[in-house]
DNA sequence: TAGCGTTATGAATACGTATTCAACAATCAA
DNA sequence: TTGATTGTTGAATACGTATTCATAACGCTA
């Protein structure tokens, strides 16, 4: 280890080249010379989302303590991540983490190959090499579901992501789990596609048929504020005494009185912080193969929910 | 121009090498050789407010279309991103915007020494090589100020982001001013320096003082909702009829009816449209002194304002 | 003075790309 | 056939860094 010498040459020379001449090294030639970036490329979506706004704010502070950063790539929605990511590969980053959207098997398959892994946040994924960090969907579904019936509500709707997105369909098969072992079966359900406006018109779909819900459980909170929106204005009704809207995450946004929003929590702070463990253990090799870590949460009870009578 | 050739052999080379061998091009070692990385980086704050978030999808978004990328970093605030920024320069990043923070002058000629433009988004700057892209913050501020005067309102109140930020200076110039012109002379200011917490207590302090406003302009969507919050769930005030807010970004959310925000609109996309004008403009050397463009908004009157009475 | 271990210093190499230059083959005109 | 022109190919170089290897300097002992 020819590291720890002499102490008042080298601070001289630091001082000297630091200081005097400017000297600012060049990370790419770094890069390029160590095989390594220290770039983590982040694809995600859906960033008017505050979830995945947190999602960005918080990976980029907490890498920041050990001076990595993030390439950003947006993707317009879960399944088009690919084109945008066509090129990451080629950045010589040092890992992927997606959130909102999720590889494809054949990127997948690339990127391990390459040995660069990647750590899918609130996205399932049983690809080879693809590293995962979710939410309690299937338990959380459950339990709204409870939640819901206990408030006394007869018919049940359900406001989904992207019809294949695992998030949505893990949380919807709890929902109607629970539901159907307490002799509901029918779960209205349609799509919001994770966007304001899809996610509105899925409300009106759902409250313009001749059986309409009067609980509905979406699955965002960011869906669920076009619910609330949709459900007032347009149709009149008093949340939450003709409608129950709950959603998921527990977004910020969702404890201002005038959303008011039953959510079920989803600590961006802490999947982002499990997602970085993950990251590091992959690329120095601690752990080899892709691991699946779940973030517990916790029904958040608001006001856009009627309660159990006791 | 030697790159008009055989057509067999090349794509015979490409086929064999693209395809067969999986070659990827390492632009890494690219951009050490070319002195160009097609790497912008982005330094911002704020990414809760959905105006910056919306910033990033933008500038993300729009950047795609030239194959390059963003290079994020996250400022706690306005005035501290020169630490994050303190490696920027390191990774030979094509151009600098920043978006809800500025750079230090020590730092803007650094950039300059370097030939790194930097264009702001949203922040004003006179330093050497800094460019621009702001709203029209002065006389956004006069409307409003006429705004709340038609209305009839007698007290008027300022929530402003970081004192010296120059997007707020600018707003409250404006307001005070037209107020001023028409007999007005005081304006009562907190800070809310642009998050949801210290606008609340800015709010808390304005509306608990011993002559309360009944208009308050907030320098953001954002800390207009919390001034919303506070004022009906804290002090139980009917919104417009007690107290007006107004806000600015026109951000999506401020058109739920659950806020009905009145606000003066700032269409990010078009400012990140013309940021990326003025990168290109820069990085070839089509303008060398630094640019400053407005973007105009316009107001939007919803119901968190009283109308002018006629 | 030669020999030894420690430590500093200098030169060389490689990372993967783009550019440049020289060499070479092929085509065509004289 | 020769010369000129054009097109094609291969080798060399440079970008800025980290590593490696060899050399040189130093203090000490035999």
């Amino acid at each position: 280890m020819p590291d720890t010498n002499i102490a008042e040459k080298t601070r001289e020379k630091v001082l000297k080249a630091a200081k005097q001449l400017g000297y600012r090294p060049n990370l790419l030639a770094r890069s390029l010379r160590m095989n390594k970036s220290n770039i983590i490329a982040l694809a995600i979506s859906y960033l008017e989302n505050p979830f995945y706004a947190q999602v960005v704010k918080e990976l980029s502070e907490q890498l920041r303590a050990t001076d990595r950063h993030i390439l950003l790539f947006t993707a317009p929605d879960d399944n088009q991540a690919d084109p945008a990511l066509a090129k990451v590969l080629n950045y010589q980053v040092d890992a992927l983490v997606m959130s909102g959207t999720k590889a494809s098997r054949e990127l997948a398959i690339s990127f391990k190959k390459l040995g660069v892994p990647i750590v899918q946040i609130n996205r399932d994924s049983n690809y080879p090499g693809v590293s995962t960090v979710q939410g309690e969907d299937r338990d959380a579904g459950r339990i709204i579901g409870r939640h819901l019936l206990a408030g006394g509500h007869k018919r049940f709707g359900f406001v989904s992501g992207i019809a294949d997105s695992s998030t949505s369909l893990f949380r919807l098969e709890g929902y109607r789990e629970y539901l159907q072992s307490h002799g509901i079966d029918d779960v209205q359900i349609a799509y919001g596609n994770n966007t304001f406006e899809a996610a509105a018109n899925a409300v009106r779909q759902l409250l313009g048929s001749k059986t309409p819900p009067d609980a509905i459980f979406c699955a965002s909170d960011y869906m669920a504020f076009a619910a609330l929106e949709v459900a007032k204005k347009e149709f009149g009704l008093k949340v939450p005494d003709d409608l129950s809207v709950v959603g998921f995450n527990d977004v910020p946004a969702a404890s201002l009185s005038a959303h008011d929003l039953t959510t079920f929590s989803q600590p961006a702070a802490t999947m982002v912080e499990k997602a970085i463990v993950l990251v590091d253990q992959l690329i120095s090799g601690q752990k080899s193969r892709a691991q699946h870590l779940i973030v517990k949460g916790e029904l958040i009870v608001r006001g856009s929910s009627r309660q159990a009578v006791s």
